[in-house]
DNA sequence: CGCAGATACTCC
DNA sequence: GAGTATCTGCGA
């Protein structure tokens, strides 16, 4: 075969404008693949390009093609497979290829902004010299007399050495009289280096766990691409299955890819596998630092790690041969990405999947009801653990109406039953966990004389009290004041806080219990690295009683005295106005609900404003199959996902008028684009985004429903053109499909 | 006509 | 993304 003359190539501009294949000659001798980075002239600039392919004759004119300058990467960066499953982004999402080429690799790595860690390293190099030397630091009497250079030649006949540990100038000295060399070599930075594995006792699996190891399994062998859905109640092992899914599927040669909602939230289920599995694991997640995430990622690439836990943008790690991916709490928002690209892990997972032959687990012990539809008609195979392990039964709920606690005239956080039941654990030595999902101290700050609410400068939204610092605190964009009493809008002295938030609830429950020891976990009180950890840790040692906590507290953990579980306001998130709104209260009230009793019998209470509501119902009752059955009733009266889709445009801009204008325009243009589809369209609004203003840009967006047809797929185009026409005005545009978030 | 600002096109 | 060519509106 003749020599590859020509690469066709992508620049790695994220433009619309140069989303196409350029192509660039090769010059003799240049050795490059598809799938390597070189640099390329372009224009008056010089870029980095990824090239896609190479072949020996172009269709362009020969006199404007011109040479690749550089080749960056030796060895290919992405994958065959991560081609295909950027080129898919592209398609759903709109987006550039060169903009989703960037998700598959360390963003540090664009200009080589980051390099291999290499440390210096010291060895023997004369060992019998060495030994000569180890004697010449003794006395006559057998005295040591240079405890220093000892050491360090102990030390250095273990094996080689980082010249960072050892002492200075006995190294000077060994490398001086040649008894030791040097040399640099590779250190891999390693995220959680302290967790190692321990060692590992043999798994006991219960009847249901082998039933679902096995179905899984057997998918994997046959490399059957069909999903599975995992519908396993809270304590039902699902850990266990894991890793026995995953040590089978290393077995048969095979890769894992483990998707978790946060891993700072899933500290049990990362030590459990490393454990297991030791240093085949990489872990990957935003929190790592640029040098971990770029050696994770080259353990990943070179096939020393062959089993990846991480977060959503894990999923686009270049494992290869994978054959089993697990998207622990499938029903988690954390999955979906909100823009650049606005995409769900598991559709991503979902493509891979098609693309490798690896089978797709989504577990969950509340499963979207998009996903439990499919598992109905049969789109996916369903797995049930519907038991807990060692024969625990799920924890008993209790519903608290506190419209009566009112009525009562109780207007404390707790209702009395709570109160009484926290009183009970708390005298049992036994722990108690509460759920309430609003940080800070309170959640306004209003004046009783004119009314006013104060609001951040730079968002339409109202501040929050944080006591401890006694600042009104944004959450949307973060900025803070010092608090006053005194009322900015007439001058009244006094202001009065409403709303009560996490801190505030610690506060009220170590006024009732001042014998308890508390601890809270939320955005505030886990900022600092490791601070989730080290909550977690305390709380699992029974360094406290109480722990009060936001969604974080909800997930995955596991705590052995914790028998009293209580959601202080259930209400809160059926208020969102999002159309998951009352999936993710049933959910909620379930994860947290399953904190209680994993090793002794636990008690739940939900205390509500609704007590009536079919989610909080079916909750109290475990009743996963009711709910589902009623939810998906309703979603289909009211034409919600998944009987439709969402799109969603948001406008943004400092330039209030121009951002309406914008708005309003696309508005027109997709109305026209939209003729031919009048039937198949729900809904279809501009105007205001609920959030007016947030971080000082003025927000319009536009809703776009549209029930599922054949022609969503062309509304969807519609709905790019119009995006693409209005681009560039000085306004920018956001776009999102089914949005968690509408605001 | 002249000029500025918006818009469109090119880059292998 | 940056540089350049082309169009459009508007005062003179």
């Amino acid at each position: 075969m003749r020599e590859p003359k020509y690469a066709e190539i992508i620049v790695d501009i994220a433009h619309s404008n140069v989303d196409k294949i350029f192509d660039y000659a090769l010059p003799e001798g240049m050795k490059v693949l598809p799938g390597c980075r070189v640099e390329v002239p372009f224009g008056s600039m010089r870029v980095e390009g990824f090239v896609l392919s190479l072949k020996e004759d172009t269709g362009w004119d020969r006199e404007k093609i011109r040479p690749v300058l550089r080749v960056v990467d030796g060895e290919p960066i992405f994958t065959e497979e991560q081609r295909k499953l950027a080129a898919y982004m592209v398609a759903q999402y709109h987006t550039t290829l060169a903009f989703a080429l960037r998700l598959m690799f360390p963003a540090k790595m664009r200009g080589e902004r980051i390099r291999e860690k290499t440390v210096r390293v010291i060895f023997l190099k004369d060992v019998a010299r060495a030994e000569k030397e180890i004697a010449a630091c003794y006395t006559k009497e057998g005295k040591v007399r240079a405890k220093n250079r000892l050491h360090t030649l102990q030390e250095l006949k273990k094996g080689e050495c980082p010249a960072a540990v050892l002492d200075g100038p006995s190294v000077r000295y060994l490398l001086k009289e040649g008894v030791a060399g040097e040399k640099q070599a590779e250190a891999l930075r390693r995220p959680y280096e302290d967790v190692r594995p321990a060692p590992r006792e043999e798994i006991q699996l219960s009847g249901q766990q082998r039933a679902a190891v096995e179905s899984i399994v057997a998918r994997v062998r046959e490399k059957k691409r069909k999903t599975v859905l995992l519908h396993g109640v809270t304590g039902s092992g699902k850990t266990e299955v894991y890793i026995e899914c995953v040590r089978q599927t290393l077995a048969l040669s095979r890769t894992a890819l483990i998707l978790v909602p946060e891993i700072s939230l899933a500290p049990q289920l990362f030590s459990e596998f490393t454990r297991h599995f030791g240093d085949q694991i990489a872990v990957f997640h935003s929190g790592l630092s640029d040098g971990e995430k770029y050696d994770e990622w080259r353990r990943v690439k070179s096939g020393q790690a062959r089993i990846v836990m991480g977060a959503r943008s894990a999923v686009f790690l270049p494992l290869e041969n994978l054959g089993l991916i697990i998207i622990d709490e499938e029903h988690e928002t954390s999955y979906k990405a909100e823009n650049h690209p606005p995409y769900h892990a598991a559709e991503i997972a979902r493509m891979r999947s098609h693309l490798s032959g690896a089978t797709l687990v989504l577990a969950s012990a509340t499963p979207l009801v998009e996903d439990y539809m499919k598992a109905k008609l049969g789109i996916y195979d369903l797995v049930r653990m519907p038991e807990r392990v060692r024969g625990l039964l799920l924890p008993s709920m209790q519903i608290v109406d506190m419209k009566k606690e009112f009525l009562r005239g109780n207007r404390s956080l707790l209702s009395g039953p709570l109160y009484r039941a926290m009183e009970e654990t708390l005298a049992r030595g036994e722990q108690a966990l509460v759920f309430l999902n609003r940080r800070g101290y309170a959640s306004s700050v209003v004046c009783p004389t004119c009314g006013h609410v104060r609001m951040c400068a730079h968002c339409d939204v109202p501040l929050k009290y944080h006591k401890a610092e006694n600042r009104l605190v944004c959450h949307y964009c973060g900025r803070s004041l010092p608090f006053s009493k005194t009322c900015p809008e007439c001058g009244e002295p006094f202001s009065k806080l409403a709303g009560t938030g996490t801190e505030q609830a610690e506060e009220q429950i170590r006024k009732f219990f001042p014998g308890a020891r508390t601890l809270r976990m939320d955005f505030d009180t886990t900022r600092k690295k490791d601070a989730h950890q080290q909550i977690y840790h305390a709380f699992k040692n029974h360094e406290a009683d109480i722990l009060i906590g936001t969604q974080m507290i909800a997930r995955g953990l596991d705590f052995d005295d914790v028998t009293l579980a209580a959601v202080i306001a259930a209400d809160g998130l059926l208020t969102s106005g999002d159309y998951r709104a009352e999936e993710r209260t049933f959910s909620m009230i379930e994860q947290v609900g399953g904190r209680a009793g994993r090793k002794k019998p636990g008690r739940v209470i939900v205390q509500t404003y609704n007590p009536e509501h079919y989610a909080i119902q079916f909750a109290a009752r475990h009743d996963y199959e009711g709910f589902y059955n009623q939810e998906i009733v309703f979603r289909k009266a009211a034409m919600k996902p998944p009987f439709s889709r969402v799109f969603r445009l948001v406008f943004t801009g400092k330039n209030e008028e121009k951002v309406e204008k914008v708005c309003r325009e696309t508005e027109n243009c997709l109305k026209d684009m939209l003729n031919p589809y009048k039937s198949a369209i729900i809904l279809f609004i501009a105007k205001e985004a609920p959030v007016a203003k947030l971080d000082g840009n003025f927000r319009w967006h536009i809703l776009l429903k549209v029930s599922h047809t054949k022609q969503t797929a062309e509304i969807q185009q519609a709905v790019f053109a119009a995006w693409e026409r209005m681009r560039n005005k000085g306004v920018t545009i956001g776009f999102d499909v089914d949005p968690y978030d509408v605001n």
